[in-house]
DNA sequence: CGTAAGGTTGATAAGACTCAATCCTTGTGG
DNA sequence: CCACAAGGATTGAGTCTTATCAACCTTACG
């Protein structure tokens, strides 16, 4: 609930993160200093906005992670989306009334926010931020119908095993990479409970595929983590 | 597998769908009449693209209804999306070389066909019709958020519950509503198996709280089949 | 230290899938 | 117009997966 302003041309931000930085960086740098963006820095588990409350704003996250989470009338928690440093998040902010998800931090984070209203007095270059931002979106939507695969179509241990794949993407294959999520939240992610989430870990630590320190893990054994995830 | 040509200025699908009708509406019947946009009819059960195939074209559907499609490397298929006419589908041919999905007809249907390129002929109107299929878009990303919590969270009669207060919602309440899914397409869009989805009509039929003839559904009850979509 | 929160583990039960048999529907050809 | 074949749908029995409930362990931190 901690969050620290401090207004800014960081409009910068949006900018720099949807790779328009060339000629447009320089435009900005003068058209752009007094627009209304403001730079926030969060502490852990702190709320970005709220189900239902009013969305006027389109955020990009600096740094950090951010969980997006929808619940259900009975409580039950998903998490929907997992943003990660340099993505752009809150797309409700364009086009609804009111935001239909929650995000929060996940550890300190830092967030651009960056009101609908601005976007409007960009002139000649909205046009183009825009477009980066449907680009954007569309990215966002085809990881959804991953996802959907995922949830509808693969059990437990498939599941777990192509998170972590994904989470470990782009790492070097040997290295410790820090698990940011808790059970709760890997199980609210894959639409499972904490405990079976915790006896996958268990099961597979015992046979040695991956390994677990602190909030870290190490794959031992790649290709039997890609043949869990793909196949029974 | 099966559809017919009709090469016209059939730009005018997008440009009325996305509501820009007004005054771009007479530029567009001067300007646009050579783009090469195809209005396409299929008969039943054809594929409009195949997973992996280049994506060079935004599709409108004109009537009748598509489903999206998404396969496992076990052959496991998961209905992402079910597209109803009007809707925009294929975003990933603005952005991506190859369509990460499969599009097939559920019936007949009439598509029409926007190559990409042929939104850059469009000149200063470009910046209007991105922005709608931009809208489009999020809202697109809106749904599958909500599918994720369906799929990530509820049991399978929650599911269907849903699915079916869903596909009959603007519908007058005491009306006979066709059901273009097969049980097949229903277990595969809510990530169930024939014989669940298939034993829950079964049960609500005997219930009262649904009557099913031909290919039709006609709910009773609206009350409990709307707590039984959110509740125990 | 002691406490609280998160994580593990075990026993049990419920939910959903699988396999298999049977029952419609619907369309086709004689 | 009827008979029959084929695909879809239903139903039942048994099994597997995952959730639930409960106890216990571990860690971090005041």
């Amino acid at each position: 609930m901690n969050a620290q302003k401090s207004h800014m041309g960081e409009f910068h931000c949006l900018i720099r993160q949807l790779g328009i930085l060339t000629e447009l960086d320089a435009v900005t740098e003068e058209n752009l200093h007094n627009i209304e963006a403001e730079h926030l820095n969060f502490s852990a588990g702190s709320s970005v906005y709220e189900t239902g409350l009013p969305a006027a704003a389109v955020y990009v996250l600096v740094s950090g992670y951010v969980k997006l989470v929808k619940t259900t009338l009975l409580g039950k928690s998903q998490i929907i989306r997992i943003v990660k440093a340099g993505e752009v998040f809150g797309f409700d902010g364009l086009v609804a009334e009111h935001y239909n998800h929650s995000a929060a931090t996940m550890g300190d984070a830092q967030v651009c926010r960056i009101p609908v209203a601005a976007l409007e007095d960009l002139g000649e270059h909205r046009a183009e931020v825009e477009r980066q931002i449907m680009v954007r979106c569309i990215k966002e939507l085809q990881r959804a119908d991953g996802r959907l695969l995922e949830l509808g179509a693969k059990r437990s241990d498939e599941r777990l095993a192509s998170f972590l794949l994904d989470w470990c993407q782009l790492m070097p294959a040997d290295a410790w990479i820090p698990l940011v999520l808790s059970r709760l939240e890997i199980a609210q992610f894959l639409g499972l409970t904490i405990e079976t989430v915790s006896r996958l870990f268990a099961s597979w630590k015992r046979e040695g595929i991956l390994k677990e320190k602190k909030q870290a893990i190490r794959v031992m054994d790649w290709q039997r983590l890609k043949l869990l995830a793909e196949s029974h």
